[in-house]
DNA sequence: CCAAGTTATTCTCATACTGAGTTTGTCTCA
DNA sequence: TGAGACAAACTCAGTATGAGAATAACTTGG
């Protein structure tokens, strides 16, 4: 090994410095749609596109902690929010700036108040998942991960009261697995499956107050169980196209 | 909003560098049993503990690419090895040199050559995972979510087969499955959902020369499927621990 | 060569889970 | 007050699962 491949292997300063940031989809639902959290850029590149909340990583923060802050530098911050990573991208050329690498994370959260403008967009705004503007860099990529991400956590863990509030009715939660799955789900069978699963959901006791808005009877209320997986899984309906 | 507030917004020169390094949980299969590549370290800090194969990023580099160029320096590098992200890990502190992100990423192969010091180890070395030295760093912890995917994605996806060679028998592939996930599995149950699976394994029409070492007829041979998801899924039996 | 032991492959059968549809009774709105 | 909406529970046929057993093709040690 000669010195110039032990330095490539070592010493980090012998290369051009590279930015490490994190970027967030923040996914909530609002009026039954699926809703992410996008910033409009006031600085170029990309000035006046919509992009993910995001930024440039502190000293002495940690990525979860970033992610968190960048979040509620647009949101105002509630409390309840879900936030794990995702994925990270470091193709060179993906900011024309510099290299950077981006280190993404996946919020969940109840219906969110509306966004404030933070410190470094010109505006912060929820769009409609199936009706999304052009974004900057490689965000489009990032927050179709994110998506399938959510979709596949659905299955599989009790993510799905992260979008509801501290109680909920088992059709709420059902128009939760509408809202990100994007399918119609069968109520008779959601209803048997969720109580069904071990430490899901458990019964406060209580019922709503009143019926639908559109009528029907009061729906019992349930809070978030202490399962951290579900077992068995509710599987969304195959998809022919994503198997091959 | 200030000039400070901007710069620590904007400018990554404003932070101390950050170095991204890529760590890789390769994985394979040796005598029945899920082995894991470490390298001894040469080099401070850590030096003589081992560690995951990895090293920093270079410039001009994709993330995917240093994690295969990282792993060929320590093996020679088979043909069939697929590779996968899987997380990032950027507490400050976790290297004492500096602050290193690290994007670690899970590669499978078949059973492998014994690898070749790199050119950044002192030694590299196949580990049987259930039996482990120290680590250096936070590697333990990178390790466990590694095998943690790993045994994951055995359920959903048709990755057993990257363990296997060309052409396999079912028994080949129970036997994957039951290293990794530690359990011995029924072989007749196995067989039936294994071929009941669409696009899991497709019949070559031909059969092992020989039967078994201990006996037994000879076995149909299979080459890997066109499926990307396994459906329905080859689930592990309920781990009640990992539930709530 | 033969008996004993191994293994691949296929079956059986009882139980569990799933999708689709139905039933019952409560509630809202016009 | 009647029509429609909806929560909750139930039915039933089809499918998947776990456990065990049967069959037959091979091995190896005598």
């Amino acid at each position: 090994m000669d010195e110039s491949e032990f330095l490539a292997g070592y010493d980090p300063r012998a290369y051009p410095a590279v930015a490490v940031t994190v970027d967030v989809v923040a996914l909530t639902i609002r009026g039954g749609a699926l809703h992410v959290l996008l910033v409009r850029r006031g600085e170029q590149p990309h000035a006046g596109r919509w992009a993910l909340p995001g930024g440039f990583i502190r000293p002495d923060e940690d990525l979860p902690e970033a992610a968190a802050r960048e979040l509620a530098e647009e949101t105002g911050m509630p409390g309840r929010v879900h936030i794990e990573q995702l994925a990270s991208y470091g193709t060179p050329g993906r900011d024309p700036r510099m290299r950077v690498v981006s280190v993404s994370y996946l919020a969940f959260a109840p219906d969110l108040p509306a966004p404030r403008a933070g410190t470094d967009a010109a505006d912060a705004a929820w769009h409609r998942v199936e009706r999304l503007p052009e974004l900057a860099f490689d965000h489009a990529r990032i927050l179709t991960e994110g998506l399938e991400r959510a979709r596949d956590k659905l299955e599989y863990t009790p993510l799905a009261t992260a979008f509801v509030g501290e109680t909920f009715t088992i059709s709420e939660l059902r128009s939760v697995y509408e809202a990100v799955w994007g399918v119609p789900l069968h109520a008779g069978n959601f209803h048997r499956k969720v109580l069904s699963v071990p430490g899901f959901v458990e019964s406060t006791g209580e019922t709503t107050e009143t019926g639908g808005a559109r009528g029907g009877p009061r729906a019992k209320l349930y809070r978030a169980g202490d399962a951290r997986l579900l077992h068995p899984a509710l599987l969304r309906p195959a998809r022919e196209e994503e198997i091959r």
